[in-house]
DNA sequence: TGTACATATATGGATATGCGGATATGGTTA
DNA sequence: TAACCATATCCGCATATCCATATATGTACA
């Protein structure tokens, strides 16, 4: 389980805050989704994303080609709790709207 | 105003998270208090006390040789929700139990 | 099977962070 | 004024962290 303070150190990196605040709001994202919402390299949102998965933090889902993230579904309520203050804190609209813009949501179409 | 990221990066390390939460939960305290609570050396607990008041995190008050140390009055909510969240993930009773055995008080004795 | 697409990983370099020990500074008191 | 107590600051060192770039790997499809 992930200790207070690893918790709190993946959310200093401004990548990984605005990766974990767009899956508590969107609730799952592909790859390619969060480059396109963060405008960052390939690389460098897989990297993040494998630190968070390798804290428990988020949980990957393999989809043919796509991997799907979405926050771990056994994260303790108080992360939550964190998340959903910091989401308080932060505007996720221009994120929000590169993600609308897409033409292509994996995560979308492969919602049951 | 501190953002997010600095916020978070505050608390990654176990020093300044263990201050700040006994702070949220004892209200105000000095330095030497925190030093019993936590039983760290002097220069590093006042060196870590130094950064968050830095970033605007907690706030001093000189009283004579003590220097009383609380959140500072101006902290945004959604940060006073972490920390209250964090607590709810953190133990300090032994801590706490360190206080309630100081025999000398300074934060009490100077609660008017 | 080879190509295309999506994602994961490696690496060297640059920067950031935290520490102990020593010492400086401020306030109090005899 | 000097000594004591509480706190703040400095410095060199060790470790941690993040990045761009390049490349490896997995899946899908013609």
């Amino acid at each position: 389980m992930v200790t207070p303070e690893q918790f709190f150190r993946a959310l200093s990196d401004t990548t990984r805050l605005n990766s974990l605040l767009l899956l508590e709001q969107e609730g799952r994202l592909c790859v390619c989704e969060l480059v396109a919402a963060l405008e960052l390299s390939q690389p460098r949102i897989s990297r993040h994303l494998s630190q968070l998965r390798d804290q428990g933090i988020v949980q990957d889902e393999r989809r043919g080609q796509w991997v799907h993230y979405r926050l771990a579904t056994d994260l303790p309520d108080w992360a939550r709790q964190v998340l959903r203050a910091a989401l308080e804190a932060r505007d996720l609209g221009e994120l929000s709207a590169r993600l609308s813009c897409m033409t292509q949501r994996p995560s979308l179409d492969a919602a049951q």
